[in-house]
DNA sequence: TCTTTCTTGATTGACTGTGATCGTTTCGCG
DNA sequence: CGCGAAACGATCACAGTCAATCAAGAAAGA
């Protein structure tokens, strides 16, 4: 016999990886019965974890938000080694003592992995960031104000005033949806909206982008390339997109995936 | 015959390992009765180092981090009973729909867990009170902007300037220090002054406040009686102090921790 | 040694979760 | 639009679990 919360755990989990459930998979999958299958929807549902529909019951983050982004955790499984080698490569240009500023982004997550033995203030809009660098860090953390929006783990606010407004970084490391000729891209307008708002508390801008982020897609535009002053991005990134990155002026740095260490920096 | 602590290391290790045990394990695990276990996992509730469901316990940390234990360990263990059935109180002074304030403290984070059911806005400053209501309730949750002090789990700002003044609220319930005849008291000036600024976004302060709260100590008053609304409190209180509370016009809440349900309402 | 206190284990009655069976509602297809 | 199949909610009996109580044994102190 099952536990009651096992079973729970085992349906969100489901409900995660696929979205939507159908109770006759969950017998299947938990042993139990359809009537108590039932009950367990009707509880989760009431502690908003989940929202039935008939036959079974769907991830609730899809139709809560307006917000597109993805879930974290799916995030965080594509291009995982490409994702740390660019973030540890990106780690390598923070100092004790500086003042940074990480989004919320997967790579920018698997950074502050990286920055476990770092002594800085890191502002940060992103919940697990936050999470990880005051459990496991000895980084102080600034949070900006705002809603927090439970599935991507994000904190969002369509106001302007705020405390960050006194936040001054020497450097911001933004996680992006894609990077083009046209600038850094998102592909949510609120968050290309409060990536802008932690953009203007610096002057530097360092995009961690690993080489799928090149492929053009995505429609709102952060800022333009005029604005990065460095990209960290991994060896198999595009030749003739790295060049015309430096043509205008950015530093871009090649972390290698196999090596897990910087190769080379223009 | 296996000492009392040893069985506690046992159930905490296992509790580690999977995310919930079940008494029935337990037995054969320790061979200790199952009425020994039962009072093994009160204790250990008490103490805040689990949850209790039906059939056994589960991790109070599900995919958390060790922040809240340790943040909570302090105050969780120093009049738990009473707090809870405080806590269990307020909340059933809340509605789905409305918006309210819960500032850093205990008493408030017994409240939260609480809030499970509900569907409410929740402004707080407090990051383990954030994190069960994300983890584990359907309410919406925004916090203050600022620094995320480590140990307290508290956002705290030295600037006016914030997102939250968009924020109104039908109720805030504040945990505190003491409550004395001057007014809420805190000892620390800073969360004084955060408190202060959450109070400013709300008219009604309902403050939770077991009964050992109403000795006179700490020295930073947030504000005076007159901006009290509502005291809930258990029924430990010192009656002259309650006939007072009452006598300048705030309602009175003894919630009775022996039935852990309301028992009188001014 | 005797007493006090604490821990333990068994018993009781009440409660909760479970599964099966109803009648009803909803969905999908012709 | 109407029909059948599937899904749903309500209800009931059963099993497992819970809190309270009491008695017995162990540990600590006088």
């Amino acid at each position: 016999m099952m536990h009651e919360r096992e079973r729970w755990q085992l349906i969100l989990s489901r409900l995660k990886e696929r979205g939507i459930v159908r109770v006759a998979d969950l017998v299947g999958l938990t042993g139990a019965s359809v009537a108590t299958l039932r009950r367990d929807l009707a509880k989760l549902e009431d502690s908003g974890q989940l929202r039935r529909v008939h036959g079974g019951a769907e991830s609730v983050a899809s139709g809560q938000t307006a917000l597109t982004a993805t879930s974290f955790d799916a995030s965080q499984t594509i291009n995982a080694e490409l994702k740390r080698a660019v973030a540890c490569a990106a780690a390598d240009l923070c100092e004790d003592g500086d003042s940074i500023i990480l989004n919320a982004g997967s790579t920018t997550w698997f950074m502050a992995q990286c920055l476990r033995g770092h002594r800085m203030q890191v502002l940060t809009n992103s919940w697990p960031i936050a999470q990880e660098l005051i459990a496991h860090s000895a980084n102080r953390v600034v949070l900006p104000g705002g809603e927090l929006y439970r599935e991507p783990g994000i904190i969002l606010s369509p106001f302007d005033e705020d405390a960050i407004q006194h936040f001054a970084a020497s450097k911001m490391f933004m996680s992006c949806y894609a990077i083009t000729p046209l600038g850094v891209i998102e592909s949510d307008p609120l968050i290309a909206r409060a990536e802008a708002k932690l953009l203007s508390r610096t002057e530097n801008l360092v995009v961690v982008a690993d080489s799928s982020k090149f492929e053009a897609r995505g429609n709102m535009v952060v800022c333009p390339l005029s604005r990065v002053s460095t990209v960290v991005t991994d060896t198999g990134a595009p030749p003739q997109m790295v060049d015309h990155l430096r043509s205008v002026g950015i530093d871009v740095v090649l972390a290698d995936p196999k090596q897990m260490k910087v190769l080379s920096a223009a």
